[in-house]
Formats: structure tokens, sequence, C-alpha cells
DNA sequence: ATCTTTTATAGCCATTATCTATAAAACAGG
DNA sequence: CCTGTTTTATAGATAATGGCTATAAAAGAT
């Protein structure tokens, strides 16, 4: 049983003649006949009864007729109803992000997604930067929100800002009462470091490295909060994301740029290579970008 | 967009992959690809993404997936879905009874067929012979239940069965007392006839003919009710078919049957020649045949 | 790095839907 | 009742297309 079969059939009811169906069609008479036939043949039962000037449905046709219109117009609005569907945001997203962002980024993002598209299920996952990867690689998350660089062939990264890492402390410690701070006074204060499990321990380690600064590391943290608690003790100083000192209302902590070199985090949106963004996917991308504290 | 497209989509959705998809599908795996990209073609993006191992939908597969489905389900469940409805006796049957079987067939072969055919409409048309014929003809109505003989090369007739037709007078005419009637004692009394537009009154009438009777016409009726009622009168006799007197139940008139040579009808079904007899109508026939009054 | 698995491409073949021409049947009008 | 017209079916040729084999290309797995 073929779609253009059913068409033709229906055509058929419709003009109440053979050879009216197919000038419709646009096919000649005969091929039309002959598809009718085929689809007879192969219900097992006549269609149609052909009366000279008139041709009727028999009761076989008669049962066929709905059905047919239900898979024609089935057939005929998918195209339509799935381009609808997709711009009205239906569907799900699975996206990760790492802990060092999600934080300060999670809340409003999930908040504005659901406002916008409240027929779409976002599914979100927290983890580290090489498990989202695996996870993107193995098609579980379609987009991760995480910090360059990546480099892993089968993924794609859309960088989204640059954000900068401020000096975090109390007033304990002079390096935030000056009226600007040079690089090189890191290591003259105590130092909270987040553990290199974390991109940003990492880039904060290699920033250092860099600099040839020699920290006078105090604490190893594996959390952003336990940093955070820690500075805020006055166990020492620390760098931390700016989206950090955003979103930190106690004011026991001041949170200050280097003047002479900024070290910085790039956020990237990581997706499979091979996969094609989804509408929802490239819309979530477009608030974190929007919504990124600073 | 083809059936066969939607089946080897479904496919690869279930089995996550091109080459599997194609094996349960009995094709080579390139053909399977090439209709899938044919489909993508045509919806206008891709449906899945070829992530090496894996394949996964895209947003647009994912919406075209359950669209997909019903289709399918749709198409596979048809021949038998048809097939059972028409067996329940679902559907409409329109049949035409001329007036001289109507009175006494009708309501019996109604109140069984919508008991056993309770899904079934039923439209019943009365009508004269030549007006049952054009319907028929036009498709107007399928079955005519009518008397022979038929002439009319569009016209299928099936035999049902015999009706003589018997004497009615009351007592008044020693006719239904003798002990036999013999056939040219009618023209010895007044005579009801009923009117040649109905097949009735034209088959009395060619009987009388070929029997050589000179009938005592007193009175010419339009109905054979009205028959009935002059007979009962004692305005004369009549000959009137046997389910008639079957139905009769006032005891008034005495009804006999001729001894020597019986008038007798034949009632037919009549159907369009090219149309093939639905469920219904031969369900039809065969209750008129059970329930038709002796 | 090699082997295996998986999808895409290329070229050929077979099927089949379509076409034109024509026949057959039946209705309409003179 | 015959003739011309309308309508569907049949026959044979053609072309479109789905399918096949062989092979390439890409990417995991060993």
């Amino acid at each position: 049983m073929e779609i253009h079969q059913l068409e033709y059939f229906v055509s058929v009811v419709e003009t109440g003649s053979f050879s009216r169906a197919a000038e419709r069609c646009n096919v000649a008479q005969p091929s039309l006949s002959q598809q009718i036939i085929k689809l007879e043949q192969e219900i097992g039962h006549p269609l149609f009864d052909r009366l000279g000037r008139k041709v009727v449905l028999t009761d076989f046709g008669e049962r066929l007729l709905p059905r047919a219109n239900v898979i024609l117009g089935e057939l005929h609005e998918i195209k339509a109803e799935i381009l609808t569907e997709i711009q009205e945001g239906s569907g799900t997203l699975r996206v990760g992000f790492i802990p060092t962002i999600a934080p300060f980024v999670l809340p409003r993002v999930i908040h504005r997604f659901s406002q916008e598209f409240p027929n779409a299920s976002l599914e979100v996952h927290e983890g580290l930067t090489e498990e989202l990867i695996q996870k993107i690689i193995d098609a579980d998350l379609e987009v991760g929100i995480t910090s360059l660089p990546i480099n892993n062939k089968l993924i794609r990264t859309e960088e989204l800002l640059t954000e900068p890492l401020l000096v975090a402390s109390t007033l304990k410690y002079e390096i935030v009462s000056r009226a600007s701070i040079q690089v090189k006074e890191l290591d003259d204060f105590p130092f909270i470091a987040l553990s290199e499990v974390h991109c940003l321990g990492e880039q904060i380690h290699s920033f250092c490295y860099q600099q040839h600064l020699e920290l006078n590391i105090v604490c190893h943290t594996a959390q952003l909060t336990t940093v955070q608690n820690c500075v805020a003790l006055g166990l020492g100083v620390s760098l931390v994301p700016k989206a950090l000192a955003a979103s930190d209302t106690s004011e026991k902590i001041i949170y200050r740029t280097i003047s002479d070199i900024t070290p910085q985090r790039k956020i990237a949106a990581a997706t499979h290579i091979k996969r094609t963004p989804s509408f929802l996917a490239r819309q979530l991308i477009e608030l974190v970008k929007e919504e990124y504290p600073s």
C-alpha cells in the first residue's frame, strides 16, 4: 500500500471519476486506474463499482476512505507541524555545567528558560569538565557549559565570554586596601587554593606558574564555596571568578581586580562536533550569555 | 515521503544503527541509507546525527518519530480492521420495497435487521417498481425487494420465493364456500381490481387475460389496503398475495387457494448488475427470505 | 598502529509507475 | 435504433527510482 495509491483513491472518491481524478493528480488516466487496481488487489476486494458514468464506493472502499484521509492528513501536515513544534520549544534538552559555574548561572538560566519555553523540559547535570565531555561524546548531554581550553577533536566549542578572576580577601590582608594590586604581590600572602580537579584550579595554577609566582598555599579545597568561606574567615587570600563576587552579598570579602595582568578564564559552550545543535540548545546558549553575572 | 522511508526511519531509531535497521528491513545498508537521506532532504533537516558507533535523533527526528508511528500503525491495521468492521455490520444500507410487499415484510425485517446489526443504519424507501429500478441504477439504492419479471440488463435479480395469490371474499359470495375453486369461476363475481401502476395489478391483469377471463371489475383501487377494505365490505372478490392473508387478523375475509391453476408472483431482490453486493445487502436479502410471511 | 565496525558513494540492474495508443463498454442525442 | 461521446481497461514502450554490489571514508576498538 503506497501513499500515492491512497491519494489516487481519495481523488477518485472526491471527483467521482477516474479520469477527473487522474487530471487532478497530474497523471494519465491509465496510470491511475492501474494503481487503484493494485490497491484493490492488496485489500483483496474491489473499492469501487464502475457503473458507466458513475463510480461508487463498495463497502470496503467506504471503510478505507476515512483511514486514507487520516493517513494523508497526518502526512501532509507533518512538515509544518514539526517546524511549529520546534519553534514552540517543546522537547527535552540535556545540559551540563561545571561546578565553578553552576552555582552562579544555573538558577537564573533555569528560571528564564522555563519561562520562555514552558513546553520544554530541561535536564541539568553538574560535573567536572572531563565528565561533561564524556557525556557529550556519549550523547548523554547535548551541551556543556565549561571553561576553555578543551582539546578534543570530537568537541565543538563556542566561546561565550571572558571572565576575569579577582583577588578575594578580608581587610586583614593589606593587599585589598592598596590603590592598585600587582600580580607579584600575590605570593606575599597566605593563599587558599582550589583543587586542581577543577579546571579553574588548574588555570590558576598555570597562571601563577607563568607569572613565576611562588604561592604560599595554606589550604587546598575541593569547592569554590569552601574557598570563599576560608577567605571570609581571614585564613588567606585567593583568586575567584567575577561571577562569585557578583553573587556574594555578605560583604565580608573584598574583591579587587589585578591592575597589571588580569588572570581570566573563557566560558564556552561545548557540543558534540557531529551533532546538529537543536533549537533548544541554541536558545540555552544565548541565555547563558545574557544571564552570566558580571 | 514514502511508506518505506518511514519504516526505515523507525527501524533505525529502534535498532540504533543503519546497518542493523537494513538487516531488519531486508534491504542492503546503502539502500536504506539513501532513503533516509532522501527523507531528510524532503523534511529539509537531518533526522539523525551519525556519531560513529551511535546514531542519535535530531530534534526534527525526535518529532517525526511519533507521527511516523501513527501513520505506520494506521496502515498496518487497515486490512484487518476493515474486515472486522464489515463483519460487525457497521455501515449504511439503502433498500427499497414495492408497496405490495412493504406493509407485510418491512416491520419484521427492520426489527430483525436492527437487532442483528446494531451498528448498521438502514434507509428504507417504498416505491413502485420502476422508481426502485431507477434508483438502483442511479446507485441511490443498493437493493430493491420487488416482484419478477424485471427486464433491464442493468439489473441483476435474485429470486427469493414464489408467493401464491389467493381469492379473497366475504361469505356473501359463494365462491369461498365451495369445496374447491376453479379459475373460471372468478368472472362470476364482482371483482375489486388493484391499479396497474402496481406490478401486482399488472400481473393479475395478464393472468386473467391468459386464462381468458373477463372480469367483472367494479372497482379500481390504488392500494392493496383499499382492496382489502372493499372486499371486507362485501363489494366484491379479489386476488391478493398470501402475505396479506397471513397478516390479516380481522377474520372478516376468507382467503382461499384456487385449485386448478394457482396465480402467483415471484418475489426477488433486484440489484445493480455492476455493483458488488455489500455484506449488509446480502444479509438483508437473507432476512427477507426468512421473514416473508406465509 | 592495525583491525573492525559503520555509514557514504558510485555505478549498474531490476522493478515498476507512467506514458501513448487503442479497445471496449455504455450513455446521450438525433 | 444507430452514431458520437464519454469513460475505464488493456497493451506495449519508456523512464524514474529503489535496490544491489563493490568500495571508500571515517572512527572506534584492540
